[in-house]
This record gives C-alpha cells, sequence and structure tokens, in this order.
DNA sequence: GCGCATTTTTACGGGTTCTTTATGCGGCGG
DNA sequence: CCGCCGCATAAAGAACCCGTAAAAATGCGC
C-alpha cells in the first residue's frame, strides 16, 4: 500500500510546482492535470484518494470537473481559488466539493486541510451491519458470516456488495456499479460484472441457482433485497 | 515492562534534565526533543510508548505536536503546562492528549500519571489480557504464554499484536498497522508485516501454517480473531 | 569496541485474486 | 422456427500478493 494519490487539477504551472513541491515532500504521491478535460480523465485513470481542483481553468469550470468526480465517485474534492466572491465557492460546494482554500495560502494551511479530508474519507461510509437471507454483513469488521459462519470475500467481492448495499432494494445500473469498483475506464465491461455476482450469490445465497435477495435487473443492473 | 520509551517535547533546558533524571531512574528510556519540529519527527523515528508534550514552544504550539503524532498513532500523550487558563486545556484534550499535567508539578504526580497512561494504553478493546486458542497475553505486564510457558516477543512483535487486539474481530490495513507500528514513513512497507506476522504465527499459534487467529486478508491487511 | 538480540533487506516459490475467454441457456422479435 | 441478445457458468492464464528463509545491517548493553 503506497501513501495517498493527490490529484491537483490547476492550469497555473508555478502554482503546480508549489503543490507538487509541498504534497512531495509529504511522502503523497502526486499526479497533475493542466486542464479540466485532462483532469477529470486523470480522475479515472489513477483513482486518486484526493483531488485538489483549481475553479479557474482554461477550458471549462472547475466546477464541472466537480460534477463529473462526483458522478462516479466520493473521493474528496478539495477547491482552490483565488475569487473572493461567495458565490463560487457556493457553487462548489453544491457541486460536491468537501473543503475551500483561497489563494493565497500557507503550507501549513493547505497541508492540514488535505491530512483532514483523507481522515474523514478514511472512516466507514456505510452503516456498519446488514442483514438478508441467511447472510450477516459487517462492514466495519469487514466480515461475512453465512449461517453462522466465517464467508471470505475477496476486495472486490467486497466493494461490489457494498455498492449493492448503499442502494438496498434500489436497482444500481451497470454503468454505477463498474464504475465504483473498477473506475471508470471499464464503465463498459458488463461480464465482470456476471462473474462477480455468480461469485457472491455462490457465497451468499441458499439456493445461488435462484437468488433471493442479489437479484437481477435484466438489461439494467443489480439489485440487493432484503 | 519498566523500559517504556518516552519521547519529551520541552524547550526548556531545566524541565528537561528534570524529566529525564526523574523518568530515567524509574527505569524509562527517554528521547528529548527541544522543539515542535523536532518532536514530531522525534515521535516518527523512535516510535515512543508514550509522549509528554509542553504546551508553550518556541516555533509551533504544542497543540500542534499532538494533532501531528494523532494523525498515525494512539499512543498516549501527557500534556505539560504553565498555563492556568482553561482553554488551551481544553484544546489540547480536543487534540487528542490523554492527560494534563499543570506546572509546577511533584516527581510522585507526573509518574503516577505516566504508570497510568502506559497501564491505560496497554489494554486492547477490552480489559488488559487477551486469551486465543493457547495463548494468553497480557499488554500491561508486556508478557506472553503458550500453554503455560512464558513465549519472548520482541518489541516490534509485541505493539504489532496491540494494534491488532485493539481492533479484535476487525480487519486492520496494511497502511494503518505500518503507521501505528513504524511510523507514518513506513506506510508502504508491507513487507515488514509478511516477516513480522510469520513470527508471531510461529510464536503463538497451535499450527503456524494454518493460523486459526492471526488471519491475513490478502490485498487489503491482517485481522485478529478470538 | 565487542557480542548479541533485533530489525531490515533481499530473493524466490507458491497461492490467491483478477481478468479473459469459451460455451450453454432462455426469452424475444423477426 | 430461427437468430440474436443478455445472462449464467466454468475454467484457464496472467498479475499480483503472501509466506518463508536467510543474510546483512543496526542498535544496545557490557
Amino acid at each position: 500500500m503506497t501513501h495517498a494519490t493527490i490529484l491537483v487539477v490547476e492550469d497555473e504551472p508555478d502554482i503546480r510546482r508549489f503543490l507538487r513541491s509541498s504534497l512531495g515532500a509529504e511522502g503523497y504521491r502526486v499526479v497533475e492535470s493542466p486542464n479540466g478535460r485532462r483532469g477529470t480523465l486523470d480522475a479515472g485513470m489513477h483513482k486518486p484518494d484526493l483531488a485538489i481542483v483549481d475553479l479557474g481553468l482554461p477550458d471549462f469550470d472547475g466546477v464541472e470537473v466537480i460534477r463529473h468526480i462526483r458522478e462516479w465517485s466520493p473521493m474528496p474534492i478539495l477547491v482552490l481559488s483565488a475569487r473572493i466572491q461567495e458565490r463560487s465557492k457556493v457553487e462548489a460546494l453544491d457541486a460536491g466539493a468537501d473543503d475551500y482554500v483561497t489563494k493565497p495560502f500557507g503550507v501549513g494551511e493547505l497541508l492540514a486541510r488535505v491530512r483532514a479530508a483523507l481522515r474523514h474519507a478514511a472512516r466507514p461510509a456505510s452503516g456498519t451491519e446488514l442483514n438478508f437471507g441467511e447472510a450477516r454483513i459487517n462492514f466495519e469488521k469487514r466480515q461475512a458470516l453465512r449461517d453462522g459462519a466465517a464467508v471470505h470475500l475477496t476486495p472486490i467481492e467486497f466493494r461490489l456488495l457494498a455498492c449493492l448495499a448503499r442502494h438496498l432494494g434500489m436497482v444500481v445500473t451497470h454503468r454505477q456499479l463498474l464504475t465504483e469498483v473498477w473506475g471508470p475506464t471499464h464503465a463498459a465491461d458488463t461480464h465482470y460484472l456476471r462473474v462477480y455476482m455468480k461469485q457472491l450469490r455462490e457465497k451468499l445465497e441458499a439456493d445461488p441457482v435462484q437468488p433471493k435477495h442479489l437479484l437481477t435487473e435484466t438489461g439494467v443492473g443489480y439489485r440487493l433485497a432484503d
């Protein structure tokens, strides 16, 4: 496991250099994007643990970048801006940003906010327990039981199940599952889902051939029913 | 175990000397830092069992030191201060300090609080003792038994086991184990864990090849099950 | 300074997990 | 009735992770 990866979307080379050295010195891996288009792509490619986004970008507004990222990931987003205007700040936070730093800013403040954001994101997001059929899943312990016996789930199986559990009872589309578990570059690889849904049914359903909870919604996605 | 390591972050040489002799006489190993910057570094370098931090430091506030340490370690932190103000006390405790001593203080009081903090920290989730399989571990005495016979654990083995015990039944990620045991600079050195988990299994498991309690969660971390 | 316990580093074989591919089934519309 | 599409299933190869042993370096007490 490496240090956290941070995506920096910033057009001004000076500020980019400053961020690279400040964050790099703390052991973070830094990925840089000079504009909004690259930023949204890099977010999908590198799947960073946190994104720092400048609001004033040459091609399209930073708020757009935030919206794009928020379509598929809950990663913490830190907004950077020279503007004092309250409006853009509100817009950015509404779009899903987590925190806001106004230029000029000091290294200490920036690093503190980065750490705070990462710490906050590290908290277990989903509620602790989930029960359906003979299966009991504890997301905090990262443990699954069936008929009281421990069942081992691989990292991907767990993320997939967690994604379904977050939308308990609702249909989750192929696209949404794929982007949240494998990243937006695999948004079309529906065969992954077939393989892993079978694994989950095999491990958690009483009768994997006639699933009662891990349900298929043909042509749309999957649904977890309790 | 009387050989706990204590980090003292204190700028005044007189008080430092006083602490060094008082704590040294009790058998503690003492590491001294004259300012906040060195303090945060030394905490990562020496991985002390307890930190004593003065609030009034020349470079930056002791509360900052506490926050830095708390980002990666749950080690007990004892605050030292001449201030009577209630505010800084609250601030320090909010930042994650465990106890507070107001100057001037007596040797007896200090040592009592140090012992209390170490005793408190030595305990995993519940109670100071942990039993699994044929193994019995007393975290306060730093003593391990297997089938009634004493088993010697090295300092790192003990910290690793304590970290797992503190989260009994939960998966603890590679990153978390590494930062708590080796410090935040080694958060990526997963090979350490492989070596030491094997040692622990060799010493504590009935069948080290088929561990029943020190379990591995491939790609994620390790788990202590009872 | 010396010897010992401990920690760190390195290399490799084996195991798990992920990805890819192939095949069969069933519904639906042409 | 047949072909197409989406899904389930199985299985194999690739990539990655882990266990293991052993040597090298470090640090501590004497």
